[in-house]
DNA sequence: ATCCAGGATAGCG
DNA sequence: CGCTATCATGGA
């Protein structure tokens, strides 16, 4: 913290949003909270945010590019309303209110997806800090000091010792040779933008570390397919138990057919809201 | 201590 | 095709 630099803030209306949700939701994993807000990084951009009611506040300067990223033009209201009438999901909504699913920039939430497999939230964010901190760029603004996630061209030259040390384990082989890829030029990630929902998909597939799970997060988190559904153990967990109640043996198969079947078109925020309120309430339910 | 975590993958029948 | 063991690490 230093003093006599004083934060110029800008105010951004934000009807149905909720910041700490959003960003605690599991989606992203780099911010940080910061007196009555979070700083982070907005592509190479150091940002504070903060939320006062029905607005946030945002690093002067930023107010456009943070009404992108925190998607503030979804039709949260339309969306909410294709959802069924059925009480598990309208009580995940009443939990989540305010979540919304952001757009990350496409290397960033691909990255940082190929350090999650196995590993809950709290730790896929101490990887994508170390990360950040050792070999991102350096953003200050104000007193807010922060990492850029380092692009692909340099984590392709990381040695894999060094990812180690940032306790990733066998994941960091999955990170060191699909950013080789992409820093190749072999996929274009900007250019999957032109492509149907299933071709993105099966072109992500191709990457080493990335199956079907991870593809639909950065689909979902970085490329605004909204019908896109994660499913991983909880979304799994919520399904067989909420939906398929004393039935045994529900192969994850059909469990990934029913969500996009049943949720629909905004099956992706569906899952959002199902995880959310399901992992911060697991617990104490049982 | 034992189990689990926003899984992917090779190898098996 | 569908099922299973395995991968590395820290938190519960």
């Amino acid at each position: 913290m230093q003093y006599g630099k004083v934060m110029r803030l800008q105010s951004v209306p934000a009807p149905y949003f909720d910041l700490e949700k959003t960003l605690s939701s599991g989606q992203v994993f780099h911010w940080t909270r910061h007196g009555r807000g979070f700083v982070g990084a907005m592509a190479e951009n150091a940002v504070y945010l903060e939320q006062v009611g029905e607005s946030i506040r945002v690093t002067a300067g930023q107010a456009a590019q943070a009404a992108h990223y925190f998607a503030l033009d979804h039709p949260l209201p339309d969306i909410l309303e294709t959802f069924p009438a059925d009480p598990v999901i309208q009580m995940a909504i009443q939990f989540s209110r305010g979540l919304r699913i952001i757009r990350q920039p496409q290397w960033e939430c691909l990255a940082t997806f190929l350090t999650s497999p196995l590993k809950q939230v709290q730790h896929i964010r101490a990887i994508s800090l170390a990360i950040r901190n050792r070999f991102g760029r350096r953003l200050q603004r104000d007193e807010i000091e922060v990492f850029s996630y380092p692009r692909p061209e340099q984590v392709s030259e990381i040695p894999l010792r060094e990812l180690l040390e940032c306790k990733m384990g066998f994941r960091a082989a999955n990170l060191l040779a699909t950013a080789k890829i992409v820093a190749s030029g072999e996929i274009n990630l900007e250019a999957l933008r032109d492509l149907s929902t299933e071709d993105a998909r099966a072109a992500l597939c191709e990457l080493p570390g990335v199956g079907e799970k991870i593809a639909n997060c950065v689909l979902l988190f970085a490329y605004d397919r909204l019908d896109a559904v994660p499913v991983d153990v909880w979304i799994a967990r919520v399904l067989n138990e909420a939906y398929f109640a004393g039935r045994l043996k529900v192969s994850l198969r059909e469990l990934k057919a029913f969500a996009a079947d049943y949720f629909g078109s905004y099956a992706g925020y569906a899952q959002q809201y199902l995880f959310h309120h399901w992992r911060l309430t697991y617990r104490k339910r049982r």
